[in-house]
DNA sequence: TTGTAGGCGTTATCAA
DNA sequence: TTGATAACGCCTACAA
């Protein structure tokens, strides 16, 4: 390309080779190859030729242009296509920790729901995203996470056109959306709901993120209300890794004076401790009930599947929210609250 | 934006709000307010207004330019840069398994040496990549895996222009740099010398992956090649979570006659192998010897320090390589071939 | 040292 | 039903 051929002074031979050099062909070449013009092509290319919208091109020409397109192996150039029309068929998903399982449930429900609407998901993994933000032209993004620095970047951003969803309980909109989801008051209600029905419950958790400390707090507390304290034997902390999460859980279930439920502060934590469980010949369920938070498609799919805390099909809506952002058929700037709910499943006696 | 302002026939005012509606401010406006000319704009604002290369612009001109891009909040226009300069300042990352830890380190690596030099580094989460790889501008492309179906695609793409790195060792250079690191000559060194160490080696894996079933047929093999076969509590299967192989490694150390090396299919499996043995309180590298496979920055980070088997600085190299490959410093269609060396550390108790 | 002007590959508005 | 042609925002010879 912008490298000189070594030392040769035909560039152009080399025995025929049947691949056009790196010349990207245009819409340009495509009309003179089929005899007409750009425009033509252009409607024809982007299915703007046909239906009720645009000027019906006659079959023969749509025919004749798409095999010349086809011959030359035509692709639309993108930015080119973005300079125009502003769009640029993307959706990006900022998200600062992609080890974390949550994450990739994200990047799978919105990837789906943006595929299928011809928008293609890019996903950013860098918890410091101002920057790279500033250059993105996504036609929509996903924020996972603000920190407190980052905080006052947001309307910024916004108000230079680009459409941003935000994922975090301590923002407001401005110019840009916000999701929020506030699991405290869910996990009481879980929490209650497992010391109603059994006397014997042991914590597993928290792992290491805030958002963890904050759901074993609920533990405390709603014992504390009832004039209890959770014993030494009843609380295991763990680093966050499912390892951890294993090894807590025996540690919790090993001795002959189990706990009758456990409380896991994460889906995560909790399918670690079911696996637990079953390895030492439990039966989850019945010999010990199981719950985690967080309501997770993999908690669901679990064999008991997972009895959980949160709100209802978040990603799906967060998915739908994301492309309807993108394609223009939603204003900016709105709140989405997504309460929780207790899906009580058969982890914890329940059947399906 | 093309919504109309709701029922409102004034759509300008707003309480004389600060922002400055969703209209970006374009080279022209930032030109037109310092005075100038779009061209000096372009030479100040991409830093070419100073330094050998371009046309020295005055001291004064240029603080000008800055000012008044600031104070409109100027951004460039990614995609129209694109246009006409062919260069998007991106890199791409095709994933196949963001779940898998290897990739995450490959993002990191990669990630980190884009950013160094103003790449911005973009995640792409789809087995399937054909369709949304052609119409991607990124200015280099890392592909983790080729699926059958998929080969004839990449000569494709690469003569569309788009600078591939294929790692994948079924595949040629054609037009794309290919990676090839061959992992099986390198695990059977590694059993060899553990075999050489240790009279009663066991197997940890492998896990659900073909890759995983190479690494353990070179367990077996090198076995075989010494008159040996395996005895049933020497080899655990598992299903390639961190939990599994926690609990494998639990049924493999457990009872009194133990082993006294672990030969664990990749190095997450030995790392969760470490933490069951730990958990037994045995101490590594002394009461057990546990090695993995990869080579990967997880397990040298690990206490202690993972032995293993893989390349040196892979990753590092093929970060480099894309780097050169997105800023035109190197030649396209290379193979580069990453032989693995055998990276004995305290884990199988030779000292750090 | 700075400005003019042309062009990158598209799409969209007209007029034919 | 199709074709000229003017943008879109930016970069860069070349001229001044």
């Amino acid at each position: 390309m912008s490298e000189r051929t070594a030392a040769g002074t035909d560039t152009s031979t080399g025995a025929g080779n049947a691949s056009p050099a790196a010349v990207r062909p245009t819409i340009r070449m495509v009309a003179d190859l089929a005899g007409v013009s750009t425009a033509t092509v252009s409607y024809v290319l982007s299915g703007r030729g046909s239906g009720s919208k645009g000027p019906g091109v006659k079959e023969e020409t749509t025919r004749r242009v798409r095999d010349a397109a086809e011959e030359l192996g035509y692709r639309p150039n993108q930015a080119a296509r973005a300079v125009r029309t502003g769009k640029t068929q993307t959706v990006l998903l900022s998200m600062t920790m992609l080890q974390d399982p949550w994450s990739l449930e994200v990047v799978e429900a919105v990837s789906a729901q943006a595929r299928s609407h011809g928008l293609t998901p890019l996903i950013m993994a860098d918890d410091d995203w101002n920057v790279a933000l500033e250059r993105t032209q996504a036609d929509a993004v996903f924020i996972d996470a603000v920190k407190p620095a980052q905080r006052s970047a947001l309307a910024g951003l916004a108000s230079r056109g680009l459409k941003l969803v935000v994922f975090d309980s301590t923002v407001e909109p401005d110019g840009f959306d916000v999701v929020r989801s506030d699991d405290l008051r869910g996990c009481r209600e879980l929490v209650d709901h497992l010391l109603d029905g059994w006397d014997d419950v042991a914590c597993l958790g928290p792992g290491a993120s805030r958002t963890d400390r904050g759901r074993a707090a609920a533990f405390h507390s709603a014992l504390a209300d009832r004039g209890r304290t959770a014993p030494e034997n009843r609380v295991a902390d763990i680093d966050g890794s499912p390892e951890s999460a294993y090894a807590g859980a025996l540690k919790l279930l090993t001795p002959e004076d189990r706990p009758r439920a456990i409380y896991a502060t994460s889906d995560y934590i909790a399918i670690s401790a079911v696996h637990a469980a079953q390895s030492l010949g439990l039966v989850v369920g019945k010999d010990i009930a199981i719950a985690g938070v967080g309501n997770t498609l993999a908690g669901e799919r679990l064999s008991p599947a997972l009895t959980s805390v949160g709100p209802r099909n978040l990603l799906g809506r967060v998915a739908e929210l994301m492309v309807q952002l993108a394609t223009d058929q939603r204003p900016v700037g709105e709140l989405h609250d997504f309460p929780w709910e207790v899906w009580e499943r058969a982890s914890t006696g329940k059947p399906v």
